[in-house]
RNA sequence: GGCUGGAUGGCAGAAUGGCUAUGCAGCGGAUUGCAAAUCCGUGGACCUCGGUUCGACUCCGGGUCCAGCCUCCA
């Protein structure tokens, strides 16, 4: 049974959803005004897997996956500002750029994505009942006010009391607020910034309430799962909390989780730190699907280091497995749209690590075990072998993994001054020649000259193959 | 200051009250023209001090150090 450590109690619990059978799951995507980092790609991948694995235990329809989008807040119309741009083609410009970092990493998209600027009418309804409530005002600054005060459970989510916040505040205090807490729901319109009409004048709304309306908007007033970024426990969703209940008198969400951050040299990455790689320039370097083996290779909970070294580790990892399914997985491709997982001791041990709160390090390890068992067997058991590597890749495929062709993945593709795949080629049939004729200096002369360009030979006994290092 | 979480072998990274994580790197052997890949084998760890226990890396308490949150951030 899934187990899921759950940030609102600080403790695992066996995962049991609202309806039976029926799994709803809330995740806070981008604000859209800049490329998406590490960090970013680390909250796809691991949500990404977690819906692949849900979808896997209750059945792809059965699950709904909703990321939202902010496009519209105080950084996105700064950078408009700044580029002199507008605002709705630097949004729809940083959309579609992380749709493509997020299709290059193998995540699958949402089966909602919902846009702030889109669901205007319910984030307007929602202040409107906070007001009615008394849970809300308008202050004499115009904006409106989330009154913390009135809303008795504030900090369960963070583990906060009001008054340890306060004390701690190195926030400059709005003047307007009643309580320093207090946040905003609705922020008056400055001279030519965008705005929508609304009963306390025009503006726009504040950053949390977007997703709890949002989310409520999809899901219902009170879903499964809500995920998200570590840094957006508090005060983000504890605000959401806030919100939501504050508006319904009940329950929002039940299981809340939270990925760690990703590091650099022991820092977090950030933007405010500035020490974040967006995903497309790392791509420029290594693999997309070493970045994902990268993420997964960590629990999700815990901090990930990010460094060239563990790249490289990480892609090194990967050849492992994809080697073992060299010349084996071509006429596997086919079955992998139902997959099979066979029931012995190595998928048991997958689920049985996977049911442990997505513990993907753990499930790693089984597919290594499977690579070793599938080498062992690729001489001796033809048919025994195929089974393995079918396993392999349906087990791996849970977390987005080993979904490339073997063969591609390993000899990669050529870079703009490197030697082409058809120039490898005519080398290594000069050096097969040269083999015939027991001419061992000049075989290893080419495999000097190819070693020279990041390219490693094999010799088999079908012949000789090659990948790029 | 308050609150969270963490400290595992050369590096990365899991589990577990007594039994091999796994990967990368290393070492020995098989294999190979030599390599590579693969297989077989192998060395190497649990921050510190106390306590509980027949037995603790694993549980409890103190300490040290690290990261994060209390402010926009995935």
């Amino acid at each position: 049974m899934l187990h899921i450590q759950n940030t609102l109690s600080g403790k695992k619990e066996p995962f049991i959803p609202i309806h039976k059978n029926k799994v709803s799951m809330y995740v806070c995507g981008m604000t859209v005004y800049d490329y998406c980092h590490i960090g970013h790609a680390r909250v796809l991948v691991v949500f990404d897997i977690i819906t692949r694995y849900l979808r896997k235990i209750y059945g792809a329809d059965n699950v709904t996956y909703v990321r939202n989008i902010t496009d519209i807040d105080d950084k996105i119309i700064a950078r408009a500002i700044e580029n002199g741009e507008d605002i709705n083609s630097l949004t729809q410009r940083f959309i579609d750029a992380m749709h493509e970092d997020a299709d290059a990493l193998g995540v699958k998209r949402p089966d909602i994505e919902p846009r702030a600027t889109e669901h205007m009418d319910e984030i307007l309804a929602m202040i409107q009942t906070l007001m009615d409530k008394g849970m809300a005002y308008q202050a004499n600054n115009g904006d409106v006010y989330y009154q913390v005060s009135q809303f008795a459970t504030y900090g369960q989510l963070a583990k906060k009391n009001l008054d340890e916040l306060q004390s701690g505040s190195r926030v400059e205090v709005e003047q307007a607020k009643r309580d320093p807490m207090d946040f905003v729901l609705w922020k008056m319109a400055k001279e030519g910034e965008p705005s929508w009409d609304s009963p306390w004048g025009k503006g726009r709304p504040g950053w949390h309430i977007e997703c709890s309306a949002m989310s409520t908007q999809c899901l219902g007033e009170h879903f499964d799962i809500h995920g998200g970024g570590l840094d957006l426990k508090f005060p983000h969703h504890e605000n959401e909390i806030a919100q939501s209940e504050g508006c319904t008198g009940h329950k929002f969400v039940n299981y809340w989780i939270h990925n760690g951050f990703v590091r650099v040299d022991d820092e977090k990455m950030s933007k405010s730190l500035g020490n974040f790689f967006i995903i497309r320039e790392v791509l420029q370097s290594y693999a997309p699907e070493v970045i994902r083996y990268f993420i997964l290779n960590s629990h999700y909970m815990s901090p990930l280091n990010y460094s060239d070294e563990n790249l490289d580790k990480a892609k090194a990892s990967l050849t492992t497995l994809y080697q073992a399914l060299l010349n084996i997985d071509d006429a596997l491709n086919d079955s992998l749209e139902t997959p099979v997982y066979e029931d012995n001791d190595y998928s048991q041990r997958f689920f049985q690590a996977m049911d442990d709160d997505f513990n993907t390090p753990m499930a790693i390890s089984v597919l290594f075990d499977l690579s070793h068992e599938l080498n062992r067997l690729k001489n001796t058991d033809k048919k025994q072998a195929k089974i393995i590597a079918q396993q392999l890749k349906a087990l791996a495929q849970l977390l987005g993994l080993l979904e490339n062709n073997a063969q591609q993945f390993l000899q990669g593709n050529a870079s703009a001054d490197g030697l082409s795949d058809d120039e490898i080629n005519t080398l290594i049939a000069q050096r097969a020649s040269a083999k015939q004729d027991k001419n061992w200096s000049e075989c290893d002369r080419i495999r000097d000259v190819l070693d020279a360009e990041d390219i490693l030979l094999e010799d088999t006994p079908e012949g000789t193959r090659w990948r790029r290092k």
